[in-house]
DNA sequence: AATCGCGCCTGACGGC
DNA sequence: TGCCGTCAGGCGCGAT
Protein backbone atom coordinates (compact mmCIF):
# COMPACT_ATOMS: atom_id res chain seq x y z
CA UNK A 1 0.00 0.00 0.00
CA UNK A 2 2.91 2.50 0.64
CA UNK A 3 2.33 4.59 -2.45
CA UNK A 4 5.23 7.04 -3.37
CA UNK A 5 4.86 9.95 -0.93
CA UNK A 6 4.73 6.89 1.87
CA UNK A 7 8.02 5.26 0.78
CA UNK A 8 9.86 9.33 0.86
CA UNK A 9 8.54 9.88 4.04
CA UNK A 10 9.68 6.57 5.31
CA UNK A 11 13.15 7.83 3.62
CA UNK A 12 13.24 10.82 5.29
CA UNK A 13 12.39 8.86 8.59
CA UNK A 14 14.77 6.61 8.66
CA UNK A 15 17.98 8.74 6.76
CA UNK A 16 19.30 10.85 10.08
CA UNK A 17 19.59 7.41 11.89
CA UNK A 18 21.07 5.68 9.00
CA UNK A 19 23.54 7.93 7.40
CA UNK A 20 26.97 7.20 8.37
CA UNK A 21 26.68 4.19 10.36
CA UNK A 22 28.04 0.55 10.66
CA UNK A 23 26.18 -1.62 10.16
CA UNK A 24 26.49 -4.61 12.73
CA UNK A 25 24.40 -7.41 12.10
CA UNK A 26 21.78 -8.55 10.11
CA UNK A 27 18.68 -10.44 11.34
CA UNK A 28 16.55 -12.28 9.63
CA UNK A 29 13.99 -13.93 10.99
CA UNK A 30 12.17 -14.75 8.02
CA UNK A 31 13.62 -14.60 4.79
CA UNK A 32 10.14 -15.56 2.77
CA UNK A 33 9.59 -12.11 1.20
CA UNK A 34 8.14 -11.46 -2.22
CA UNK A 35 12.15 -13.22 -3.49
CA UNK A 36 13.81 -15.00 -0.38
CA UNK A 37 15.97 -12.25 1.40
CA UNK A 38 19.75 -13.62 0.17
CA UNK A 39 22.25 -14.71 1.86
CA UNK A 40 24.53 -12.33 0.60
CA UNK A 41 23.07 -9.42 2.12
CA UNK A 42 23.87 -10.31 5.51
CA UNK A 43 27.10 -11.66 4.30
CA UNK A 44 28.13 -8.27 2.58
CA UNK A 45 26.03 -6.00 4.57
CA UNK A 46 27.31 -6.94 7.84
CA UNK A 47 30.68 -4.37 8.83
CA UNK A 48 29.72 -1.76 5.87
CA UNK A 49 28.63 1.48 6.81
CA UNK A 50 25.78 2.99 5.17
CA UNK A 51 26.53 5.79 2.70
CA UNK A 52 23.23 7.14 1.06
CA UNK A 53 19.73 6.73 1.48
CA UNK A 54 17.95 7.31 -1.19
CA UNK A 55 15.10 6.34 -3.61
CA UNK A 56 13.76 5.22 -6.75
CA UNK A 57 10.18 5.20 -7.54
CA UNK A 58 9.04 2.72 -4.25
CA UNK A 59 12.33 1.09 -3.82
CA UNK A 60 14.65 2.33 -0.88
CA UNK A 61 18.19 1.98 -1.93
CA UNK A 62 20.24 1.68 0.92
CA UNK A 63 24.08 2.32 -0.54
CA UNK A 64 27.30 1.19 1.06
CA UNK A 65 30.76 1.08 -0.10
CA UNK A 66 30.45 -2.05 -1.33
CA UNK A 67 27.33 -3.25 -2.43
CA UNK A 68 23.30 -1.80 -1.59
CA UNK A 69 20.36 -3.01 -0.09
CA UNK A 70 17.02 -2.79 -2.01
CA UNK A 71 14.24 -2.53 -0.27
CA UNK A 72 10.69 -2.53 -1.14
CA UNK A 73 7.78 -2.09 1.16
CA UNK A 74 4.92 -4.11 -0.88
CA UNK A 75 1.28 -3.41 0.43
CA UNK A 76 1.57 -3.98 4.08
CA UNK A 77 5.87 -3.39 4.81
CA UNK A 78 6.76 -0.74 7.32
CA UNK A 79 10.12 0.36 9.21
CA UNK A 80 10.95 1.67 11.85
CA UNK A 81 13.97 2.40 14.04
CA UNK A 82 13.76 0.77 17.56
CA UNK A 83 16.54 0.43 20.46
CA UNK A 84 18.23 -3.41 18.86
CA UNK A 85 17.16 -5.11 22.12
CA UNK A 86 13.41 -4.44 21.27
CA UNK A 87 11.55 -7.81 21.61
CA UNK A 88 10.25 -8.22 17.93
CA UNK A 89 6.30 -8.41 17.03
CA UNK A 90 5.36 -10.94 14.93
CA UNK A 91 5.69 -9.77 11.70
CA UNK A 92 8.90 -7.89 12.16
CA UNK A 93 11.14 -10.41 9.28
CA UNK A 94 14.00 -8.16 9.39
CA UNK A 95 16.14 -6.23 11.64
CA UNK A 96 19.48 -4.21 10.48
CA UNK A 97 21.36 -3.81 13.69
CA UNK A 98 23.40 -0.44 13.87
CA UNK A 99 26.05 0.41 15.79
CA UNK A 100 25.41 2.52 19.26
CA UNK A 101 22.67 0.50 19.42
CA UNK A 102 19.61 0.59 17.74
CA UNK A 103 18.39 -1.42 14.47
CA UNK A 104 16.21 -0.68 11.18
CA UNK A 105 13.36 -3.49 11.69
CA UNK A 106 11.11 -4.32 8.85
CA UNK A 107 8.03 -5.09 9.37
CA UNK A 108 5.29 -7.00 6.70
CA UNK A 109 2.29 -9.02 7.85
CA UNK A 110 1.78 -9.70 3.77
CA UNK A 111 4.98 -10.30 2.82
CA UNK A 112 4.75 -8.56 -0.63
CA UNK A 113 7.71 -6.70 0.36
CA UNK A 114 11.22 -7.28 -0.54
CA UNK A 115 14.67 -7.07 0.23
CA UNK A 116 17.28 -7.49 -1.52
CA UNK A 117 21.03 -7.31 -2.03
CA UNK A 118 23.45 -5.69 -5.18
CA UNK A 119 27.23 -5.39 -5.94
CA UNK A 120 27.34 -3.17 -8.46
CA UNK A 121 24.92 -0.01 -9.07
CA UNK A 122 21.72 -0.52 -7.92
CA UNK A 123 20.31 1.46 -10.96
CA UNK A 124 21.30 -0.90 -13.35
CA UNK A 125 19.83 -3.85 -11.33
CA UNK A 126 17.02 -5.54 -13.56
CA UNK A 127 14.10 -4.76 -11.32
CA UNK A 128 15.31 -0.80 -11.46
CA UNK A 129 17.05 -0.46 -14.84
CA UNK A 130 13.30 0.15 -16.65
CA UNK A 131 11.68 2.20 -14.62
CA UNK A 132 9.87 5.36 -15.88
CA UNK A 133 11.23 9.01 -14.86
CA UNK A 134 9.92 10.35 -11.05
CA UNK A 135 6.80 11.84 -11.11
CA UNK A 136 8.38 15.04 -9.35
CA UNK A 137 10.96 15.32 -11.41
CA UNK A 138 11.46 17.73 -14.70
CA UNK A 139 11.04 15.10 -16.78
CA UNK A 140 8.01 14.42 -16.13
CA UNK A 141 5.59 16.31 -18.14
CA UNK A 142 2.43 16.43 -19.91
CA UNK A 143 4.40 15.72 -23.34
CA UNK A 144 6.98 12.74 -21.92
CA UNK A 145 3.14 11.08 -21.57
CA UNK A 146 1.77 12.58 -24.29
CA UNK A 147 5.19 11.15 -26.71
CA UNK A 148 4.64 7.91 -24.73
CA UNK A 149 1.47 7.11 -25.11
CA UNK A 150 0.83 7.26 -28.74
CA UNK A 151 -0.78 4.06 -30.13
CA UNK A 152 -1.46 2.93 -27.08
CA UNK A 153 -4.63 1.40 -26.59
CA UNK A 154 -4.39 0.73 -23.09
CA UNK A 155 -6.69 2.83 -20.52
CA UNK A 156 -5.21 5.37 -19.39
CA UNK A 157 -5.68 4.46 -15.63
CA UNK A 158 -3.43 1.56 -16.73
CA UNK A 159 -1.25 3.50 -18.58
CA UNK A 160 -0.32 6.02 -15.41
CA UNK A 161 -0.06 2.94 -13.39
CA UNK A 162 2.89 1.54 -15.17
CA UNK A 163 6.10 2.13 -13.73
CA UNK A 164 7.61 1.93 -16.79
CA UNK A 165 5.98 5.29 -17.72
CA UNK A 166 6.38 6.96 -14.45
CA UNK A 167 7.05 5.61 -10.95
CA UNK A 168 5.17 5.48 -7.80
CA UNK A 169 1.79 6.25 -8.95
CA UNK A 170 -0.79 3.51 -7.34
CA UNK A 171 -4.37 2.97 -7.39
CA UNK A 172 -5.63 6.06 -5.20
CA UNK A 173 -3.54 9.00 -6.71
CA UNK A 174 -3.86 7.42 -10.35
CA UNK A 175 -7.76 7.92 -9.73
CA UNK A 176 -7.30 11.37 -8.00
CA UNK A 177 -4.91 12.76 -10.78
CA UNK A 178 -7.18 11.48 -13.35
CA UNK A 179 -10.04 13.15 -11.50
CA UNK A 180 -7.91 16.52 -11.24
CA UNK A 181 -7.51 16.30 -14.80
CA UNK A 182 -10.79 15.91 -16.06
CA UNK A 183 -9.90 12.47 -17.80
CA UNK A 184 -12.24 9.45 -17.88
CA UNK A 185 -9.93 6.51 -16.68
CA UNK A 186 -10.83 4.07 -19.04
CA UNK A 187 -10.35 6.53 -21.83
CA UNK A 188 -7.30 4.51 -24.23
CA UNK A 189 -3.88 6.65 -23.42
CA UNK A 190 -3.27 7.02 -27.23
CA UNK A 191 -6.66 9.51 -27.57
CA UNK A 192 -5.92 11.73 -24.85
CA UNK A 193 -4.99 15.13 -26.03
CA UNK A 194 -1.87 16.57 -25.36
CA UNK A 195 -3.75 19.21 -23.33
CA UNK A 196 -5.45 16.57 -21.28
CA UNK A 197 -1.52 14.83 -20.63
CA UNK A 198 -0.48 18.51 -19.17
CA UNK A 199 -3.34 18.28 -16.68
CA UNK A 200 -2.41 15.02 -16.30
CA UNK A 201 1.02 15.70 -15.32
CA UNK A 202 0.19 18.38 -13.06
CA UNK A 203 -2.22 16.53 -11.31
CA UNK A 204 -0.23 13.40 -10.62
CA UNK A 205 2.34 16.05 -8.96
CA UNK A 206 -0.20 18.27 -7.09
CA UNK A 207 -1.65 14.87 -4.64
CA UNK A 208 1.99 13.23 -4.48
CA UNK A 209 3.45 16.53 -3.48
CA UNK A 210 0.22 17.27 -0.60
CA UNK A 211 0.91 13.58 -0.02
CA UNK A 212 4.64 13.74 1.04
CA UNK A 213 3.85 17.11 2.66
CA UNK A 214 1.13 15.57 4.68
CA UNK A 215 3.47 13.01 5.45
CA UNK A 216 6.02 15.55 6.72
CA UNK A 217 3.72 16.90 9.16
CA UNK A 218 1.75 13.53 10.59
CA UNK A 219 4.95 14.01 12.61
CA UNK A 220 6.18 10.33 12.34
CA UNK A 221 8.74 9.76 14.42
CA UNK A 222 10.25 6.69 12.92
CA UNK A 223 11.94 6.02 15.87
CA UNK A 224 8.71 5.13 18.10
CA UNK A 225 6.31 2.99 17.64
CA UNK A 226 4.36 4.80 14.86
CA UNK A 227 6.00 3.64 12.03
CA UNK A 228 3.25 2.32 10.56
CA UNK A 229 1.90 2.37 6.93
CA UNK A 230 -1.27 3.96 5.87
CA UNK A 231 -2.14 6.66 3.55
CA UNK A 232 -1.86 10.09 4.38
CA UNK A 233 -4.94 11.54 5.52
CA UNK A 234 -4.60 13.98 2.28
CA UNK A 235 -8.13 14.81 1.02
CA UNK A 236 -9.74 12.55 -1.57
CA UNK A 237 -12.04 13.90 -4.22
CA UNK A 238 -12.96 10.63 -5.81
CA UNK A 239 -11.09 7.72 -4.37
CA UNK A 240 -13.73 5.49 -2.13
CA UNK A 241 -16.64 8.04 -2.57
CA UNK A 242 -18.43 6.02 -5.21
CA UNK A 243 -22.21 6.89 -4.65
CA UNK A 244 -21.14 10.51 -3.19
CA UNK A 245 -21.47 13.36 -4.39
CA UNK A 246 -18.93 15.19 -7.15
CA UNK A 247 -17.21 17.64 -5.28
CA UNK A 248 -17.16 19.36 -8.57
CA UNK A 249 -20.48 19.06 -10.28
CA UNK A 250 -22.60 17.60 -7.62
CA UNK A 251 -23.49 14.23 -9.46
CA UNK A 252 -22.38 10.89 -8.32
CA UNK A 253 -18.53 9.24 -8.16
CA UNK A 254 -18.73 5.82 -9.34
CA UNK A 255 -17.03 2.59 -8.67
CA UNK A 256 -15.76 0.38 -11.55
CA UNK A 257 -12.96 -1.81 -12.29
CA UNK A 258 -10.21 -1.28 -14.63
CA UNK A 259 -7.30 -3.79 -15.06
CA UNK A 260 -8.23 -5.75 -11.54
CA UNK A 261 -8.36 -2.50 -9.87
CA UNK A 262 -11.09 -1.01 -8.56
CA UNK A 263 -11.41 2.96 -9.79
CA UNK A 264 -13.22 5.88 -8.72
CA UNK A 265 -14.00 8.89 -11.44
CA UNK A 266 -17.26 11.22 -12.19
CA UNK A 267 -18.68 10.82 -14.73
CA UNK A 268 -20.12 13.79 -15.30
CA UNK A 269 -16.43 16.07 -15.05
CA UNK A 270 -14.13 13.08 -16.40
CA UNK A 271 -14.09 12.51 -20.13
C1' DA B 1 5.75 -5.07 -28.71
C1' DA B 2 1.71 -4.48 -26.16
C1' DT B 3 -1.68 -6.21 -23.29
C1' DC B 4 -3.95 -9.20 -20.06
C1' DG B 5 -4.52 -11.70 -15.99
C1' DC B 6 -2.47 -14.37 -12.24
C1' DG B 7 -0.60 -15.04 -7.77
C1' DC B 8 1.73 -13.92 -3.79
C1' DC B 9 -0.34 -13.05 1.61
C1' DT B 10 -2.90 -11.77 5.75
C1' DG B 11 -5.76 -8.47 8.36
C1' DA B 12 -10.16 -6.39 8.36
C1' DC B 13 -14.78 -6.70 7.83
C1' DG B 14 -19.49 -8.30 6.88
C1' DG B 15 -22.88 -11.90 7.12
C1' DC B 16 -24.83 -15.63 9.36
C1' DT C 1 -19.04 -15.81 19.94
C1' DG C 2 -17.03 -17.85 16.05
C1' DC C 3 -16.53 -19.24 11.46
C1' DC C 4 -16.17 -18.34 6.68
C1' DG C 5 -15.95 -15.78 2.46
C1' DT C 6 -14.42 -11.63 0.29
C1' DC C 7 -11.64 -7.84 -0.52
C1' DA C 8 -7.55 -4.99 -0.82
C1' DG C 9 -3.30 -4.04 -3.00
C1' DG C 10 2.17 -3.54 -5.86
C1' DC C 11 4.03 -5.47 -9.38
C1' DG C 12 6.76 -9.02 -11.75
C1' DC C 13 5.93 -12.54 -14.81
C1' DG C 14 4.08 -15.87 -18.01
C1' DA C 15 0.69 -16.32 -21.57
C1' DT C 16 -1.49 -14.44 -25.53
Amino acid sequence: MPELPEVETARRGIEPHLLGRRVTAVTVRDRRLRWPVPPALKRELTGQRITQVARRGKYLLLRTDSGTAILHLGMSGSLRVVMADTPPGKHDHVDLVLEHGCALRLRDPRRFGSLLWTRGDALAHALLKDLGPEPLEAEFDGGYLFDLSRGRSVAVKNFLMDSHVVVGVGNIYASEALFLAGIHPKRAAGRVSRASYVKLAKGVRRVLSAAIKAGGTTLRDFSREDGEPGYFSQHLRVYGRDGKACERCGGRVIASVIGQRNSYYCPKCQS
